[in-house]
DNA sequence: CCAATATATAACCAATTGGTTATATGTCAA
DNA sequence: TTGACATATAACCAATTGGTTATATATTGG
């Protein structure tokens, strides 16, 4: 099953996952390099990041034996337009405390 | 002290979860009313409430024999940190570039 | 060709998940 | 006081998760 598909909340609700993400975000790596990182096994690794290709959020490259893995933000923005509709609740409680201040002085 | 702690983003990685935080989002809710909009038991939904109370997503008030419960966003705001730091790969449309610079090869 | 390297997959396991039904607890109304 | 209602918890179950070790598959250098 690859390409678009399985859940991408649940493949970044894992800690791991995410700072694999996290390792990803400015520069493509290969897996010996992310496995440096952790303190699991490396077939641990392999699942993990075939979980984020399942999702869509990372993308693979053969290069030799060597697989450059770089992430695929867009992805991510499931998560970012879930979240942002929850935004105002802190925005609007900075506000408040910034009209409060205002009323103190 | 509230639980404050267990994982949010294991919370919401579960798409009725997130459902219910969606319908607490304008209006705190009995869990009666909640229920409603699922198809599962009861129980089911006393389950996925204790999971966002530990969470600290919502809180409880009591009120007879009703339990109304009320969205708690701050901890969310975990999760649009997190999610936020990606942002720049769509606002800056460094994703249509890479995707243009893949096309010209 | 062969041994080493890089990565993925298979097979397995314990813990966790998300559901169920049955039951407990607390509150209200008659 | 009793019975219905609202909700939580207990006990159970199958499926999934995240790890392990062992093995398979490619690729490279000598």
């Amino acid at each position: 099953m690859s390409g678009v598909g399985a859940d991408v909340f649940a493949a970044v609700s894992d800690p791991a996952r995410r700072a694999i993400l996290d390792l990803l975000r400015d520069n493509e790596r290969v897996v010996s390099d992310l496995l440096r990182s952790f303190s699991f096994s490396q077939p641990a690794l392999s699942k993990h990041l075939r979980i984020l290709r399942e999702a869509g959020l990372v993308e693979q490259r053969k290069d030799g034996r060597l697989r450059w893995y770089r992430l695929n933000a867009a992805r991510l923005r499931e998560v970012a337009s879930w979240v942002g509709r929850y935004e105002r609740f802190w925005t609007e409680r900075l506000d408040q405390l910034g009209t409060l201040l205002d009323e103190m002085e």
